[in-house]
DNA sequence: GATGAATGAGGGTTCATTCAT
DNA sequence: GATGAATGAACCCTCATTCAT
């Protein structure tokens, strides 16, 4: 009973994300995600409250298992200019293998359809830029990184940098290996924050 | 007469900035734009074809001016990374007395109600585009810059960097000062290309 | 212009009253309404905030037609036997000429689907409580009823005596006259007060 | 077996009693019912044939046991006019007591969803209309009451006033005392009926 | 008999677009 | 050219009922 909760659970995730992205979120009918999920319009209601729950769920339980396995892999980090490193790839590696997910980045987190919606988007990914900051603050502190920078800004830079990357990629169909472009990525990232 | 025309399809220009802007490009009504622009709800139709043809000349008009002007700005440009100052402080500055274009890039240049949509609104961003990675071939010729930087994938670092700063202003309710932030950001992505 | 305005929302109006003395306020679909109305689902919209705002108007203005009627006819009555007469008369003949309000009294303004809708439908009758109270009050002073009856108690005893025989009218089909039995109902109550 | 099945029926009628008086009959969900009667939804089907059989037993069985009840009281009645005063306590006493049937009485009884609904709750309680009728007719014999009253109309306007007492009763929210009010419910009553 | 997860039909409401004036 | 009343397609969500276990 419970394995098959989770059965449809998963089923309808894994088809809202992909109605999400081909369609944004006001473009995708919930009609749709049933049928791509192989289950009836009103059983979607047994398991997520409305269709902003779908999203909201989403992204939450993909952002926390990106977050958990990155913070796994952030242990064997050398230094900060190496987390970063690990930052990077992660990022791109957990977008080549969720695009749906990547599409939906794109769109939705950044979408205004009301402010309400994007804060409690935003929220989700806070995890991950927190991550971010704090080796900021370890570069800096350890002298890898300029001292002087301000942590948020910062940051925000260096995700901006390598979202674009990404969401270039979406747009472009991708058509090429998003992992081949990591070195120098970092490397701009790198070296923008250096001496 | 003529006169008259072009009275009427700027008034409802920049009405429509303002509603979209707020509300964005699913959640505008027409008929709020109309009463914004002081017209008819009908007469918008006499301008233009339809709800998306108003935000596809809203963007193709605003950016067609932007780039104008910088373009004139980066005549003075003594140097690449001096030009791409100019272009920071260009877009900032832009973005903070468009308030309401801040809103649009963030939302709907990156909103993907159908793929076709994001394409074409992203035509009419690239002259920017180009000019930016016209300033990047430049620095690399004259020395200024690494050589073996790959174009357009280190437009796509600067222009996601810069864009981030901006996103993160629009979000946060713009409670800070936009401009005193391109120092900072000039410095992350000038010494990222350099050496 | 206002003109148009009125013809629709009377239109409107008629087409709901029938659609929901046949079918009761859940069963009644705006879609039906507007196909009886002669106009769009949409145009109802124009006319009215939602459903529940067109069954409110619907009583509201009969109601206070019927009120203002009344208060003339009262203004020749000789007694308060006399005017309880006038008003039983008023109601039932009002009853007849408007089948559709004596289905919907029966059935809406008793109906319970909410408190704060019975509340409201109860609002717009309240004019009609206060003239029979009014009717009482003078038959106590001029001698004409028993004293010592609680008016308000009185009045519901009236009331629901009299709207007993529209119920059983309509729900018997209409079949026979109401308006012929108006002495036997008037005898039973002014000698239920007298004494 | 035949005592769970008893068991279960009863139960879910209780429930059934509840919930359709708290939310009408359309506003009662069939889950809730379950839910309030300690059974699955399904089990439900297994004792009614649908929602409205629900309600139809509700109503069949309990008046059915109200008219056995006050049958053996009027055994007792010295009188039409006391037999009449009986009616009315046991009437309103029954409704101080079955709180949720006067809700259903007022709210269902005269719903009208669709008239065929109407007409058989009606047939449940004609067997207390009758008695009713039988005291009127013997009141007419005996020369209690006026000869010439026509027994059904009678009948109506009775029923009529003691209804609209329990009517405003429950519309207040049963803040007061019902049975306080049997005796000038009475009165009014008994002297609309004679010399 | 009992369960409760699953079904899917049904409807109020919005709003881009049209067109008679 | 300008108006704005009218249109009607489109969609999320509820809940009575079913049926596999």
């Amino acid at each position: 009973m419970a394995r098959r909760r989770i059965d449809k659970t998963d089923a309808i995730l894994k088809a809202a994300a992909k109605i999400f992205a081909v369609n944004g979120f006001n473009g995708a009918k919930i009609s749709e995600i049933a049928k791509e999920a192989g289950v009836a319009d009103g059983t979607i209601y047994l398991y997520f409250q409305n269709k902003e729950d779908i999203l909201h769920t989403l992204f939450r339980s993909t952002l926390e298992d990106f977050v958990g396995r990155l913070k796994e892999r952030l242990q064997q980090a050398k230094s900060p200019a190496d987390a970063l490193r690990i930052v990077c790839e992660h990022w791109f590696g957990f977008m080549e293998e969720n695009v749906y997910l990547a599409h939906l980045n794109l769109v939705e987190l950044r979408e205004h359809i009301s402010g309400e919606r994007r804060k409690k988007l935003n929220e989700y990914i806070w995890p991950f830029f927190e991550i971010i900051e704090g080796i900021i603050r370890q570069g800096i502190e350890d002298g890898s990184f300029r001292p002087g920078l301000d942590i948020r800004h910062t940051r925000r830079l260096i995700f901006g940098a390598m979202d674009q990357i990404v969401a270039s990629w979406v747009v472009s169909g991708r058509k090429y290996s998003l992992t081949a472009l990591i070195p120098s990525t970092c490397e701009f990232i790198i070296k923008g924050l250096q001496k």
